[in-house]
DNA sequence: CTGAAAGCGCTAACAA
DNA sequence: TTGTTAGCGCTTTCAG
């Protein structure tokens, strides 16, 4: 059918070993002997069978990605940074989408230790027992990206949601002197309930009462952004400003806002968080919490390689950097 | 090591070949032998290897799935398409970012053939004699999503760019009674030209003598828009409307209009491409073509996993419909 | 319905 | 520096 290492070796006179070394790269071959093999590869169009060579060695150079969902901004922004690691260190992804979904979550990380993958990096709502349990089924080294675990077995590469929460709540309790509203995409994305705890930190740190009239919970979209603002403008006092836990969530608010004819940010100021591309593109551009997506892939993901690698790891737990970007959608 | 097919064979006093036919669902097993080889399985968590698989059966249940930019808004979604078809057909995705880089692609085609792919779906720019070179080093089958083959030799997904470039402009034509602005996102997107020639034959359709200054080409992004219009207005009359080939470009013509005092659509009216999520998310919301992207990803998953089947297929090369959307950028 | 045995294409000792 | 030889874990005839 196909050529074979064997074809080449034949070919060109030498042993199927002689043929493997060049291929990949030993160096103990004589340069006449490596020409010669070279050209009768180039000649035949032979390609090596990553397959083959995945069941002798025991490494198939690709790893698995299981995300929520690619089709949001969020995360195609985060595999992108760990796509190019990847590429970079010679792995390739497999990626597969698990809509949060515990059961898929469990399936695709068996379909992925099926194929042999290499490493996972892995993006989703909640760690639980049974995903320990999964990982555990193999000895393949697995990251977490974005994703929390309270347990703290696995290594992961976030952010620090809470202190992010708190410092933008803190933000916007000094311009109004009063308690913002919170719009928030659920509980079941576990960085919202962090984000929920620095939230409810800043306000008690500047002695507010809490009123949890104005903590709005609805689907993390832009239609549960204008919502979330119907819902919370039903209450008797309108609030001076409103933390949003998503930038697409924040700018359904603002829109929100502007269609019942008030002003961000004179009536109302919007914060925002992820600095996804939207936030710029939305007239006020929206202040938010800069999330370095790209980065937690690409960390993720060279921290991945090391464990694949076997090499030595001083911090299992990244907490990358975050900040804020003051737009126009605050004062 | 690992628990092998072997390993469960012995446990169960029964041959490999007979764990084999279990495990891949052969009819041919009798039930009670069935049964005590499920329960080892089960007790000895054996994991079929589909590495092993792979090489035995020249199969492995993944496609490749190339793409300019995983980060895109418009190819995320796109993505998920395929990834959803692929899922029900039981294949896994292996997942490249080109960046329309056609060394690149063909390293890419390159190291997905090693891999042994079932199949390819390939998204890029445009589509040369090397391509087509590189897919026949191989016979496994290619389909092309939103992607033009002008030699017409590979199976692909497509909407009908040029026709659906005509109505838009038609359609801006018939409330201006003038030449609608074109701006564009540049010619190395094969599409981009199909885009521009609807545009053209609308201008013609219509006897209106065509003003080339008008025509603006620029990064296709948000920013790409903003910088479109400004230098669009520099030109002496302002065009009563502006037909644009991404809706991410043309939220960025729109606050670009916005932001020089200008009104949409009263001043200027604005006509996106694509329906992307963002089209809902500006005020005012943007009238655009539809092109059902998760659809043309789902559609060409299912075209190739026929192709791997080796199915009759009655037709290779797949027109989407495509609509057009109405909203508040037009009048 | 079940088993034996020959590969699939390559890597990795081990010898030479 | 090169070749020989076992596998890697599974599928797939072919017999029985």
């Amino acid at each position: 059918m196909s050529i074979t290492i064997y074809d080449v070796a034949r070919e060109a006179n030498v042993s199927m070993a002689t043929v493997s070394r060049v291929v990949n790269g030993n160096p103990n071959v004589k340069p006449t002997t490596r020409k010669k093999v070279l050209e009768t590869i180039e000649r035949l169009g032979y390609r090596p069978n990553a397959v083959a060579r995945g069941l002798a060695s025991k490494k198939t150079t690709t790893v698995g990605a299981i995300i929520p969902d690619i089709s949001s901004t969020f995360f195609s922004e985060l595999t992108r940074g760990i796509e190019d690691i990847a590429t970079m260190y010679k792995y390739n992804i497999i990626l597969s989408n698990s809509d949060q979904n515990k059961e898929k979550e469990l399936h695709l990380i068996d379909t992925m230790l099926e194929k042999q993958v290499d490493g996972i990096v892995f993006m989703g709502g909640e760690i639980t027992e049974e995903h320990i349990e999964q990982f555990k089924t193999s000895r393949v080294p697995v990251v977490l990206a974005a994703t929390h675990d309270e347990t703290n077995e696995l290594p992961s590469v976030n952010i620090d949601y809470e202190s992010a929460a708190y410092e933008a709540t803190k933000h916007l309790i000094e311009t109004t002197k009063s308690q913002p509203a919170f719009i928030t995409g659920g509980e079941h994305i576990q960085s919202n309930g962090l984000k929920y705890e620095g939230y409810i930190r800043a306000l008690k740190d500047s002695s507010i009462e809490i009123n949890e009239q104005i903590v709005i919970e609805n689907e993390a979209t832009y239609h549960g952004g204008i919502e979330g603002v119907e819902q919370l403008l039903k209450v008797a006092e309108r609030p001076k400003a409103i933390f949003v836990t998503t930038d697409e969530m924040a700018i359904g608010v603002i829109h929100g806002i502007q269609d019942r004819g008030l002003h961000v940010p004179n009536d109302i100021e919007v914060f925002g968080f992820n600095n996804t591309r939207v936030a710029l593109m939305v007239r006020p551009t929206l202040t938010t919490v800069v999330q370095p997506m790209y980065d937690i892939g690409a960390v993720a993901m060279r921290l991945l390689t090391k464990y694949m690698n076997k090499e030595e790891v001083d911090e299992n737990t990244v907490i990358l950097p975050h900040r804020i970007i003051e737009r126009d959608s605050t004062k």
